[in-house]
DNA sequence: CGCATTTGACCCTT
DNA sequence: AAGGGTCAAATGCG
């Protein structure tokens, strides 16, 4: 087990430095404008950079965990729920299955590790629970819409390793006309790796809810951005207009490489578009 | 006054 | 029976 996570972390870091390098390379074509000919094109690249992140996400999964670090040990709930490690850890080994009943997972919750519980939507909470052997409280909210036929649930309870982060749940998506929610879709890296995912697998049967697990968990670094890649993010993504989000996604991925220069690598705008998938 | 939060009780699931 | 989830009355706040 041991050697199979040092394996998958070998194998995801190669991923991304692949990811990485292809980028560049892209980059300078970009500057130069070169879109084809030559040993590698634009387009060539492009799916090397999409085949790094999918392997690399696809390594991510393998490790069934909301924590960037692989789990100490195989942690499958019995009934195929994909909750964290963290509260199967809690549980004493089976007794037998009392004070195991959870919330009903449906296919539009979802975990994820936030700084902070605002998501820019409006949440009433509506109790509070002491958890057996949790240090805090876990919260319950509803829409705040609930009236209006919207049944998005979302659960919050405070991470207990010292850190200011909170382990958020979601179940269902906000049928409401919820306002904030539609702007700066790819402002953060964890927009950008929610598009990556919904379109790198948009011919795939990839588990939405255990991906997102992922992405959610690992990319959580900025206390001031909203998390409005909330539960209608999936459907949402795939209809968005793939003119103005693909402008976000290459900005996200290149601009984190040489910070002084992606200003300029969109003057001329150039969108996924413009390159042929599939 | 209207809305949000708190909190004890009850319900559901195992 | 026990723990987690939800309800709803009481309370607080603007």
């Amino acid at each position: 087990m041991e050697e199979t996570s040092t394996l998958n972390k070998k194998r995801l870091i190669s991923e991304l430095i692949k990811g990485r390098d292809c980028t560049k390379k892209l980059q300078n074509l970009l500057r130069r404008k070169v879109f084809d000919g030559g040993p590698e094109s634009a387009e060539d690249l492009v799916m090397k950079i999409l085949g790094s992140f999918s392997d690399s996400l696809s390594t991510l999964t393998s490790w069934n965990s909301g924590e960037l670090c692989p789990p100490p040990a195989p942690a499958t709930s019995s009934d195929g729920r994909t909750w964290n490690t963290r509260e199967s850890e809690k549980k004493p080994a089976v007794k037998d299955r009392r004070g195991c009943y959870k919330r009903r997972k449906t296919e539009d919750s979802r975990d994820e590790i936030a700084n902070t519980i605002e998501d820019g939507f409006a949440w009433r909470k509506y109790g509070q629970k002491v958890i057996l052997d949790a240090k805090f409280p876990r919260c319950y909210y509803r829409c705040t819409h609930k009236n209006e036929g919207c049944k998005a649930l979302k659960q919050v309870q405070k991470l207990e390793d010292g850190s200011e982060r909170f382990h958020i749940t979601y179940y269902g998506s906000h049928t409401c006309q919820n306002i904030n929610n539609t702007t700066q879709m790819f402002s953060d890296s964890e927009d950008l790796c929610s598009f990556l995912l919904n379109f790198n697998n948009s011919g795939t049967n990839h588990s939405s809810s255990s991906l997102s697990n992922i992405t959610n968990a690992h990319i959580t670094s900025s206390t001031d951005q909203e998390d409005d890649s909330n539960a209608q993010s999936d459907d949402y993504l795939t209809s968005r207009n793939h003119d103005t989000s693909s402008k976000y996604l290459w900005k996200g991925m290149i601009g984190n490489l040489e910070p002084s220069d992606d200003a300029d690598i969109f003057k001329d705008v150039i969108f996924m578009d413009d390159f042929k998938f599939q």
